[in-house]
RNA sequence: GGCCCCUUCGUCUAGCGGUUAGGACGCGGCCCUUUCACGGCUGAAACACGGGUUCGAUUCCCGUAGGGGUCACCA
């Protein structure tokens, strides 16, 4: 607990529109909520912003709780859907009518682009002129559709003490008369933003730092409707490797993507996401519980950062050599069901499990792990890569055959007995061990990467070991196939 | 363009007036070794620039440059 000496309940929210996918920087974001409200024993909720009928889809819906829940950071209550709140938007804007703090506009889209059109060629800053503020609503044409203006101060200025940005202040001349409610009674986001936060009892808002404009504009309806202010915390964007904005069109993938794509571990990515923009010392590899015991928001720098799939990368194979291997088993065997368009046998799950000690450490991913996995499953005649083919000349089979032999030989299969055969078979030979493990890692897998030769043969089994042995031995291994 | 924000190794960061500027990823080398990884050791690599303030600035202030964000009846 910080020593803040908060008598207030802390409550945090994380509100994507479901126009689009969780992208990665979103998830960042909830996940800094989510620490927030955890680390100072608050609540965290998910806000659903839907008002825009035109883009929102229930795919992207589902796909927004898919992601998060795989990330483990769904609200600790039902989630709110903003559209449903419409009513209650409406009721707020006319109520600030009544008050005065809001007016009607009756300009018309045309008009208003014709401004803006007057500003761009004047070089003025574009924004509303206020040309409704103070105009009697009298003097609109009869049943002309209008707009709710917030009336915005327009002299002094206003400050807010941001928790990553700290003090920010803009000149009120720069804010307009934003639109609270559409000529078809619907709320902007601006409104809704701000009655869903008061009403869900939002205490800190933390976002991304592109709303930090927006946050000026929204504490004029906070301080219209008498209403307390939450405390802000505008946290940077995540960049590109290229130093861009990670946008839609420019690599910012579904958080699914990172999953079901690339082969991450949830773990992983909270890690990794978790450390760009925050850090506590020398720390990198930090498991959630830590995470909610280190962080606040305070810690969150001010500046924006590139994503880096190589430190994913890393973390993700740190997070997969400490992982279940049962657990990785699973979700290892449908990725090699479809690299190698074949159905896994019965069993299938049992012998990744068994294998996944010396799979994983090899892998950074759980793709690479399939890829790995891969000489399990295979069927004679093997497909053997260049390196390996090269490796299974006439002497290297004359070898073969004999530890064929030694290894038919073997008391019992086990990882020491068949390591003892096949040393006795090198040194009979007066070989170094390399000299017969690489033909024998080629004949078995067909590559000459592989985990550690008496693993392989161990998890092969005697009767598959023999058999690809034997078929090297018996068929020299064609250049072409 | 107006306004706002940002600037420590290539990247993520530690630093919060006095440090040999630390760690991690990546990169190079060495060790381990049946391949590849893992692991261990090690090397190269940064305070954008210019002014101040100060006994002393990476650290505080002001500029410049560069980067980013935002300027809708989208969110």
């Amino acid at each position: 607990m910080s020593a803040t000496g908060s008598k207030q309940k802390v409550v945090t929210r994380f509100a994507p529109s479901p126009t689009g996918y969780l992208h990665i920087g979103g998830a960042r974001t909830a996940l800094f909520n989510w620490l927030y409200a955890r680390h100072h024993g608050g609540t965290f909720l998910l806000r659903i912003e839907d008002t825009d009928r035109a883009r929102s889809t229930d795919e992207a819906v589902a796909a927004i709780f898919d992601g998060l829940e795989w990330l483990g950071l769904l609200g600790d209550e039902p989630a709110v859907f903003q559209f449903a709140r419409t009513p209650r938007h409406a009721d707020v804007a006319h109520q600030m009518l009544a008050q005065g703090h809001a007016y009607k506009c009756f300009a018309t889209p045309e008009e208003l682009a014709e401004l803006r059109e007057q500003q761009r060629a004047a070089k003025l800053p574009m924004r509303y002129d206020g040309r409704w503020r103070d105009r009697d609503p009298q003097e609109a044409p009869e049943g002309a559709p209008y707009v709710i203006r917030l009336k915005a101060p327009r002299e002094g200025e206003t400050a807010i003490e941001d928790a990553v940005q700290g003090r920010v202040v803009v000149q009120n001349a720069e804010l307009d008369d934003m639109i609270l409610l559409r000529s078809d009674g619907t709320p902007t986001y601006m409104l809704a933003v701000v009655v869903d936060d008061h009403d869900m009892g939002v205490t800190h808002v933390i976002r991304g730092d592109d709303h930090l404009n927006n946050a000026f504009r929204q504490l004029c309806i906070y301080r219209a409707m008498g209403w307390e202010e939450p405390v802000y915390g505008h946290i940077p964007l995540i960049h590109g490797a290229d130093g861009a904005k990670l946008s839609k069109r420019h690599g910012a993938l579904g958080v699914d993507a990172y999953r079901d794509e690339m082969g991450f571990l949830p773990e992983a990515v909270v890690n990794y996401l978790l450390r760009l923009g925050w850090g506590h010392g020398d720390e990198e590899i930090i498991s959630r519980e830590r995470a909610i015991e280190l962080f606040d928001i305070g810690g969150v720098g001010r500046s924006p950062s590139r994503f880096d799939f190589k430190k994913l990368e890393n973390l993700n194979g740190h997070y997969l050599r400490e992982a279940d291997d049962a657990r990785l088993a699973a979700l290892v065997a449908p990725r090699v069901a479809t690299r190698m368009g074949i159905a896994l046998p019965d069993g299938a799950a049992a012998l990744l499990t068994a294998a996944m000690p010396s799979l994983k450490p090899r892998a950074k991913t759980l793709n690479e792990i399939a890829e790995g996995a891969e000489f399990l499953f295979k069927n004679y005649p093997l497909d053997f890569d260049e390196k390996a083919s090269a490796l299974l000349d006439d002497s290297a089979r004359a070898l073969l055959a004999r530890t064929a032999d030694a290894l038919a030989a073997a008391p019992v299969w086990t990882v020491e007995a068949i390591e003892e055969k096949i040393r006795h078979v090198a040194e009979d030979a007066g070989l170094g061990l390399g000299k017969i493990a690489q033909p024998l890692r080629a004949a078995l897998t067909g590559r000459t990467v592989s985990p550690g030769i008496f693993d392989v043969l161990f998890l092969l089994g005697r009767e598959e070991s023999l058999s690809r042995l034997n078929g090297v031995v018996n068929a020299p291994v064609g250049s072409g196939n």
